[in-house]
DNA sequence: TGGTAATATTAAGTTCGCTTAACTAATTAG
DNA sequence: CTAATTAGTTAAGCGAACTTAATATTACCA
């Protein structure tokens, strides 16, 4: 028998273990790049959010007033991590995009994500990753559809 | 057929849904109790690891001086958030515990988290919640035994 | 027992994040 | 075409976060 309050507990538990370790992954790559958790949050709000955020963007993102973006984009493009060029179709506007170095920080968390999950994969067998799968598929899908979460299969 | 890497996409999805989720509300509770990152972090540490932190285990997870771990919790026993008593067995270190107020907005976002897993739980049959249960146990259990992470069953 | 190490706090000073206000340049409206 | 709006940058300044250094108290050790 699975009551809704332990099927909710082991949702959490697993919930639990995911953030401990994305967590850890991400701060980790923050000592280690030098940058702080906004600054990476937003280059990880870049690449997903695929082309160019304007400067007005990246504020509302960061919950920051313009001036504020403005002035740690600056720092960033010093360090070479963001590229700022002008938009053609407005020319007030700026498009901000991850340089080469920029996108190799988010690769960094990508992968750190990536392995971890995938160390545990490999102690799975193929019959139970077969079925973790399906409820996962399911999960996923049952949240998408509660609230419209954006799942892209972006790459 | 389900090949490792198709598996761990799904794993990955299901984090980045996860990840979404708590991070939103975390920062929405932020908001509304004034409170800062690391100070809620802290508290949600301090509720995990059980009982009483001293000031040195305070500075290190916040990997922060002693001097600044003091001052902070100075600030926080002033708003009544967390309590600051001797150390019976060495009378150097002081116990660094939660007063009901602070536990209190460590149960603000428990709870957020608990609300929208159940939520979900609600959308789903009694067949899937059994399915997808049994699913999650074994990835826990499985991340569990990779590297010996505590999981506890605190109440 | 006397000296050294550990724990916490306080003081002083520095750095950093962030805001408001003033300004420039480009766009839109009347 | 002029006026008003919008995007971005720069400057000035406040306050919070953080550090080092000094101090007090307690524990350990030889």
């Amino acid at each position: 028998m699975t009551t809704a309050v332990q099927f909710s507990r082991v949702l959490r538990q697993w919930g639990r273990v995911m953030i401990h370790h994305s967590r850890r992954d991400f701060m980790q790559i923050m000592r280690e790049s030098g940058l702080s958790m906004p600054q990476l949050s937003l280059f990880m709000r870049i690449h997903h959010h695929g082309c160019g955020c304007n400067v007005s963007d990246v504020a509302a993102q960061l919950g920051v007033s313009n001036a504020r973006a403005s002035q740690m984009i600056e720092r960033l493009v010093r360090q070479g991590l963001l590229e700022r060029s002008e938009d053609p179709d407005d020319r007030r506007a700026k498009r901000i995009t991850l340089t080469h170095a920029g996108e190799a920080q988010v690769q960094r968390v990508v992968r750190s994500r990536q392995q971890w999950l995938e160390e545990l994969t490999s102690t799975l067998t193929e019959a139970q990753r077969a079925q973790i799968s399906d409820a996962l598929v399911l999960l996923t899908e049952a949240a998408s559809e509660m609230e419209g979460f954006q799942l892209g299969d972006r790459k």
